[in-house]
DNA sequence: GCGAGTTTCTATACATGTAAGAAAAGTAAC
DNA sequence: GTTACTTTTCTTACATGTATAGAAACTCGC
């Protein structure tokens, strides 16, 4: 016996679609045709409705993203066998989230939101935090500990994707390429030393000697 | 004997207006109004142009914020005195430009222009490369380090900014209050225990602390 | 002086995010 | 049903960055 229409029980105009469908949405427009396409107007003809009438479902475009990213990380973010070392547990888990944003560059303009808050990545930020305790550190520097490594992680991310994204450009010489063209030996000795080898250098992914580094120095004993 | 206005030497129309000029009234309007009140618009009727005029004398806005970050660094930054040390160096180097960018929150926007390339940072640039090669590393490895600091760096200022900036739009729990009022403590018992505390904790500035971690991790042998 | 070439400036137009307010579509009280 | 109220949607409008096309202002060779 089908049921009626379950009653309504709030009031108002009944919405014609949810937070989640809008979601849905961005996720196929961005996975189809690239984050740039993800438009308002083209968001609104997805879902059969009107630019502004998204407005009531998300606070901003800034927003939208922001539940485009835990989306995503609700989707992909898997939790690895990390080991029983303090230290090689906090890099292990750290580089999870690192290659997961990494893998899905449009993200980079959300990336100053705080802290990255998606309900799945705090087990991560849990194994992070739990792993500085482990290692020595008392909570409260434990948590400022997962803050420098958030900081340093999510530098490099937003760093390296618009770096990326200008040499796609053009391959003009760049503003970095004509300073380097003309330091002064004298006054800049080790920059003109490796002046032109500087470009291949900064191209090299050295996040994960990086963030061993941070690691350690967060967990040697002063 | 006044000289005629010294013969051009240049083909086609002249500019009536520099770059420079450019830069200037932009600093006028952000310095007077704000950051927000820079539009192209704003600047163009501030030195008596046209919005499109300018985009003789810049790319884009994007590159205009930049010379705009070169133009304050060339005003502000001031070499301090270094230690000897090159650990302290490198930390002392470093603390200087965060605290330059600190000061100028508008910043965030342009921070991500790859590298800090303006000519006047270089000399820091070269005091980190420098610390770090004197503590020991090869200087490809230097050249890394000094990229992890400035990962951290950079990363520290923009998500700080964006936060504080974010605080003071309104005071609603943020997203990131309600998952941290959710959380299970079973699953994630290192995060429930620091849950109260969190808000605080991460408004702390420890961005020196996380520095020397760094630097220290990158100068352990290793 | 004149045409060609070059550089800079102007006018116009468009896509975008989103503010403001009116309209629509429901429930509840009568 | 009618009215009041609430929530969602739609219409319209505006500020912004910037693309495009062409006009304007100069130098140079003649």
């Amino acid at each position: 016996m089908p049921q009626p229409p379950a009653p309504r029980r709030t009031l108002g105009r009944p919405p014609r679609f949810s937070r989640a469908e809008v979601v849905a949405a961005a996720r196929r427009i961005v996975d189809a045709e690239g984050v740039d396409r993800l438009t308002m107007r083209r968001l609104a003809t997805e879902i059969g409705s009107t630019p502004m009438a998204l407005y009531h479902h998300v606070r901003n475009k800034d927003q939208l993203l922001v539940l485009l990213l835990d989306d995503y990380a609700a989707r992909t973010l898997r939790r690895p066998e990390l080991p029983d070392e303090p230290r090689e547990r906090v890099v292990v888990a750290a580089a999870a989230i690192h290659e997961a944003l990494a893998d899905c560059p449009w993200i980079v303009e959300v990336l100053t939101a705080d802290d990255l808050m998606s309900a799945s990545a705090l087990w991560f930020v849990e194994q992070i935090v739990d792993g500085l305790v482990a290692g020595g550190l008392p909570p409260e520097r434990a948590v400022h500990g997962y803050r420098a490594i958030w900081y340093y992680t999510a530098g490099e991310i937003m760093i390296r994707a618009t770096a990326t994204r200008r040499r796609t450009g053009d391959d003009k010489p760049t503003y970095r390429d004509q300073v380097f063209a003309a330091l002064d030996p004298d006054e800049l000795p080790r920059l003109s030393q490796v002046a032109q080898r500087w470009a291949p250098l900064t191209a090299e992914d050295t996040y994960l000697d990086g963030l061993r580094a941070l690691v350690d120095g967060l967990l040697a004993a002063r």
